[in-house]
DNA sequence: ATAATTTCTTGATAAATGTCAAGAAGAAAT
DNA sequence: ATTTCTTCTTGACATTTATCAAGAAATTAT
């Protein structure tokens, strides 16, 4: 799994400051298995960090239900297009287990950056590493076929094989549900 | 196209010494049509701002040719994984026409966040939006069928129909140059 | 201008994947 | 434990897209 934050926590954390200033701004907080923390039609204010439990962002594609992303421990998640953009997003986020997370605003990150160039510098750390994350993916859906996109996602995140409802991997890797029972039975 | 730099140019430009710092890592070259900016296997050290023409990140997957991105004027063009992540790329750069770039290196950007938080800021905000193109262009490519690939591609960059050669776009879109022709004669 | 090379189109066929339907298996509710 | 609901599997068939091949059109080089 993604460990930015391990990876990264120093720049936070540098001094007694920036850490206290950090910590003050994240709220601590749970959700139970299939409650929506994130509702399609409404501007987006929030970014967690999943401390234990999993998650997924996922729309409405004419009735199907299509997963776009998922996240378990260590990693963010929230809709980014509306967190950044402001504006109302298309996107649901569900826990799909009993979720631990950490929360902050988006007006509280605003005044992070604000606040310290140090902070500037880890959104910038933080984005670069999401982008080189879509990037890989992209070239993982990119011409190759059901087979391959399974066998991809198996060998990078085998561990939503085991707690993710197949249908919602199904969404996720492109194909139907039918598909993937036939590629998972071998 | 994307116009980020002119939307947040004034960040930039907002004091004379900030401007002039911007200013003096830009350099400005020329690229014949045909040439390669960036060679797979090596690190890649710069970015380009493009003032005019038209270039394409690519890579070889099992000797096919596959067209990843596109950038036009006002857009920028890197190996971006290779660039942030300082390791040997397996992208390709190639001029698709005459270009004409300002290409800042990748220790000049570092010493540029490093001198002052707006370039800092200016950093984040591109990432943020290039993460957002991303975004789009996923959800573009899952689960629609090639005729819907093709459809979403010519609103979106219609010029790109105009400029660049079927089979480039075929692989961008994910699909053969035959399945690209037939779709075009309706 | 002509030749050489590359790109584009079109047809025939094969392979991959989606759709629909029905039953099995699993999970949740009573 | 039984019932109910959802998810998963499997088969038959339809549709989409890839592959291969050949010729036309366009581009580039001589």
């Amino acid at each position: 799994m993604n460990s930015f934050f391990e990876n990264n926590a120093s720049i936070l954390l540098e001094t007694p400051e920036l850490a206290e200033a950090f910590q003050k701004m994240m709220r601590f907080q749970k959700f139970p298995k299939n409650s929506i923390l994130h509702e399609a039609g409404t501007i987006c204010n929030e970014m967690h960090i999943i401390m234990s439990g999993i998650s997924r962002v996922f729309y409405y594609k004419e009735d199907k239900d299509i997963t776009c992303h998922f996240a378990a421990e260590q990693e963010t998640i929230t809709t980014i297009d509306s967190f950044i953009q402001r504006k109302k997003s298309k996107y649901n986020i569900e826990a799909l287990e009993d979720l631990e997370v950490l929360t902050i605003t988006h007006q509280d990150l605003e005044d992070l950056f604000e606040s310290h160039p140090k902070y500037e510098r880890f959104g910038r750390l933080f984005l670069q590493q999401i982008y080189i994350d879509l990037v890989e993916r992209i070239d993982d859906l990119q011409l190759h076929t059901a087979q391959e996109r399974y066998e991809i996602l198996l060998e990078k995140k085998s561990y939503l094989f085991q707690r993710v409802s197949a249908k919602h991997i199904a969404s996720f890797l492109g194909m139907t549900p039918e598909t993937f029972s036939r590629i998972r039975g071998k």
